[in-house]
DNA sequence: AAAAAAATCAACCGCCATTCA
DNA sequence: CTGAATGGCGGTTGATTTTTT
């Protein structure tokens, strides 16, 4: 169900994200936070645009996102704020908690159209919608076997505290093939960058100080920018 | 048992709004 | 004001799985 891994022109990867990724990439948001997602991958050692990486997050790696079967109460508040908002996805994701707007723009192309749309035209035939509405659950029993065990599999609660890639991506000539001095200079650094936030566990005060994210919480703005960079290169990025 | 059709859902694409220099 | 960069949104695609024939 997933599109087929692939690297395009640019050397950005495509496709099904590997769990490798996945970790990287949760790693790096739990510990930084997301301010620029276009730099994201850089500095995150991934080879994937922002878009993507921002994508994956949303719909998938956020921790607060809820799996698995929709309740009775939900798929009504769904077709009730179909009928008010239209296709308003996130909209109508914003009033469903654990809920993003893609997963209910699907559940509503897979399942609820149909039925808003018979509820619509033949309201006073509660006979036939409630016929429609058992045969839509038996159906739904299934998908719900897949989508438990896929939350089982993926699901980020299971996974340790901390996520289990101490060792950084592995740097092979083939990697910097096609990169000019400039690409090739960031890709070796955001490898650098990520041998050292991954291989501090927890990471020491110094490096806390130093990191931008945490700076812009408890300094002031002025105060941040006159701080001496001493460690630029190894700063996730600001 | 095999083939065809339908269902599923993660991921991509293109567009628009906002921000900022 | 203008244009580039970025985030976010909704529509669509397509690989895989499940169901039906």
């Amino acid at each position: 169900m997933v599109r087929t891994p692939s690297i395009d022109k640019n050397g950005i990867k495509r496709g099904a994200w590997s769990e490798k990724e996945d970790n990287k990439l949760r790693a790096y948001v739990e510990r930084f936070g997301h301010p620029n997602w276009r730099q994201l991958p850089k500095y995150a050692g991934l080879m994937r645009c922002g878009k993507s990486c921002r994508l994956r997050w949303m719909n998938y790696l956020r921790p607060d996102l809820k799996k698995g079967k929709y309740s009775h109460e939900e798929e009504e508040l769904i077709i009730k704020l179909h009928k008010e908002l239209g296709n308003r996805w996130s909209a109508i994701a914003a009033k469903l908690p654990g809920r993003s707007d893609n997963d209910v723009k699907n559940h509503w192309h897979a399942h609820l159209k149909k039925r808003a749309r018979l509820t619509n035209s033949n309201s006073s035939n509660m006979e036939q919608f409630t016929e429609l509405s058992i045969s839509g659950s038996q159906n739904e029993q299934s998908s719900y076997k897949v989508s438990e065990h896929e939350a089982t599999d993926c699901n980020i609660r299971e996974v340790p505290d901390h996520f289990d890639t101490p060792c950084p991506p592995e740097v092979s000539s083939s990697d910097l093939n096609g990169m000019d001095w400039m690409e090739e200079d960031n890709y070796m650094r955001s490898m650098e960058q990520f041998s050292i936030f991954s291989s501090l566990e927890p990471l020491p005060d110094s490096f806390s100080l130093t990191n931008p994210i945490d700076n812009f919480q408890t300094e002031s703005f002025d105060h941040f920018w006159t701080q001496p960079f001493d460690n630029f290169w190894t700063q996730p990025f600001i």
